[in-house]
DNA sequence: CGCAAATATTTCGCATACAAAAATATTTTA
DNA sequence: TAAAATATTTTTGTATGCGAAATATTTGCG
């Protein structure tokens, strides 16, 4: 088994997402993935009394974990009123896909002045890896995500900027992800964009950032346009509105 | 009494900053407050039960609060450990200014795309408004502030994007002032600011978004410079390590 | 005297309980 | 019958209490 199989899974063991070790950690977890996956429907009601009882524990640590999915953007609160999770929405996607051309961009322009040789050595082999397994078991879109996934992480990573890792790893990431799980982005663009992630970290390990920087911000802005399409799709069950 | 006044008294009654409703709410503006000005001391610890009871109140609606706190990147938390207030440094100050710059220049950008010219008139007569108030009470840093803040605010709410107004006002804005107020920004840079905030009003008026990033990016730029400064300088006591 | 282990104390995390506000259901009245 | 007003129930916000983990202190030993 791949190691970037536990990536997805067991929420990227790394500098920045630290094991639970709080049981509000633990029910952060879970109710992130049943938001992401749809499991709690977009725009339904969040209960306190009714997660607490289903996750078996009190309301303090439950309150502590909705702080931190509100931070995250998969639910919003109302004082007095309660939590809804969020609901997907095109012009939602174009806003959160605007900050994360830039971003994302960003962190390329500072990776391509940061990063050790080692490091973008690292990555590189790292494609090579997933490009080999991912051709191995084609089809299987699962390990495509999870190779997406780990190259934006590294070159995020790479930026040494704690802000915006921390914005791009622990804000952003969940509701990116609920975009492309609940809209269905399973499927193709696979081999398109390890090409785009070649051209990249190459770009990165000549020390262009301007470079690296545009190729990002075109890699990301394509992703977005794939997903729009969806939208209107079978794929998608539009929000029944109540 | 300008109207601006009471953007940094209470706290820019707007879109954005709901007014406080829960105990909760109250006790955040007030930590809010302390930390920004360094009446809690950087590096200083975060006891629960002497802050619940020097302010009043449980340690229910306090963690909530030290939850938000956490998101502003006031203080950093450690499970079972507890929090500390964040330490300033020129690492931080840069990897803070680098993502605002970037975000801000994005918001000009979008600005331009979606200001509608009725906002754009009031930006520009509320600048010329700012020009005379400070030309009557020169020296007066405080308005100064306002002013800047006041701009800014409104180019962010004019890029229509919420998770970019989310960010720049909620989760960055308390971060920045606490390095500008800590570090003494008052004075110098005045004129020179409102000639810039002209200058990036212009470009957006004239739907040149590109220019207008450019120039919010050098505007930013320069005072990051500004306070940069500052750090090795007698106004700063520097973090005694401990 | 210095350092390490053991104890004591503080502090955090969580559960329970209560109060106030919203939402819902019910009754009353036009 | 419909709308307004009131009553009831649910839900959120806050307070208190207890157990566990971490920190501080003391004690014992080299």
């Amino acid at each position: 088994m791949p190691h970037y199989h536990a990536i997805v899974d067991n929420q990227m063991q790394s500098p920045t997402w630290k094991d639970p070790v709080t049981a509000a950690d633990r029910v952060l977890l879970e109710i992130q993935r049943a938001i992401v996956e749809g499991q709690i429907a977009p725009g339904s009601k969040i209960s306190e009394p009714e997660l607490a009882k289903r996750y078996d524990l009190s309301r303090a640590p439950l309150r502590e974990a909705l702080a931190r999915l509100e931070r995250c953007h998969l639910i919003e609160r109302i004082p007095n009123a309660g939590a809804r999770v969020v609901k997907l929405s095109v012009a939602g996607l174009v806003s959160l896909y605007q900050l994360r051309e830039t971003l994302e961009g960003l962190a390329c322009r500072l990776a391509a002045e940061h990063m050790t040789d080692a490091e973008i050595a690292q990555v590189q082999q790292l494609l090579d890896q997933h490009l080999s397994t991912q051709r191995v078991r084609e089809g299987e879109s699962y390990y495509q995500e999870a190779g997406d996934v780990d190259f934006h992480y590294r070159v995020i990573l790479g930026s040494k900027n704690p802000y915006l890792i921390n914005l791009l790893c622990d804000e952003l990431y969940f509701i990116v992800r609920m975009y492309r799980v609940q809209l269905g982005m399973n499927g193709p663009r696979v081999s398109r964009a390890f090409d785009e992630h070649k051209a990249i970290i190459n770009a990165i390990a000549n020390r262009d950032g301007e470079l690296a920087d545009l190729l990002m911000r075109r890699h990301i802005g394509a992703s977005r346009r794939n997903i729009e399409t969806h939208f209107k799709q079978p794929h998608f069950k539009q929000p029944h509105f109540k």
